[in-house]
DNA sequence: ATTTTCAAT
């Protein structure tokens, strides 16, 4: 059979690989980002469908070889060029909130970058390094909106970043809890925004 | 109720 196209990152990522990552009571030790785009034309929104897909982290033994999942999405982004006469708006689901470095560089994006809009849905806040409460601030203080993911953001994901192979009508199983711990995660990161923390 | 944090022996 002769070659068919090449696979390039598949765009739709396994139920169970969502289900472990984007859980938001579960801590697992990688990060899985969700993307799409759309253009913005006066009051309306058009999506922008072959930019989106989503991706993970890079990890390896070797610390200089790792990579958060944020530079690979700003390298992704970047080589999509678009057009700086157009608007667009980019929608991150990302299962951890960016790190505070990781802050900083999408900082540095918005500012190169006026045409684009950035909305990051986080499934849990990334509380490991010292300063992420101000690097999500920063985002915020950027033009970023910066979220967490609801019930309704992780159906959404559920719906159009998941294979779910036969059967495409499958509903989003949720998780005990997933409201409950959406709701105190939103509430303690509009504390963070605000600069109030706990 | 609280626990795992973008790993690596």
């Amino acid at each position: 059979m002769a070659a068919g196209p090449a696979p390039e990152a598949r765009s739709l990522m396994d139920e169970q690989t969502f289900l472990d990552n984007f859980n938001n009571l579960k801590y697992p030790r990688k990060t899985y980002l969700c993307y799409k785009v759309e253009r913005l034309v006066g009051e309306n929104s058009i999506p922008v469908d072959e930019y989106k897909g989503f991706l993970r982290n890079e990890s390896s033994p070797r610390r200089w070889e790792r990579r958060h999942a944020e530079p690979i999405f700003l390298e992704r982004m970047a080589s999509w060029n678009l057009d700086t006469e157009l608007r667009y708006r980019i929608t991150v689901f990302i299962s951890w909130s960016p790190c505070p470095e990781c802050a900083d560089e999408l900082v540095k994006f918005l500012r190169e970058n006026r045409h684009v809009k950035l909305r990051i849905f986080a499934a849990r806040i990334y509380d490991w390094y010292q300063g992420y409460e101000a690097g999500l601030r920063a985002l915020k203080a950027a033009g970023a909106e910066v979220a967490m993911m609801t019930f309704q953001e992780f159906e959404y994901c559920w719906k159009n970043f998941v294979d779910h192979q036969q059967d495409e009508d499958k509903p989003f199983p949720s998780w005990d809890n997933l409201v409950v711990r959406s709701e105190e995660l939103s509430q303690r990161l509009a504390g963070i925004l605000q600069n109030r923390e706990e």
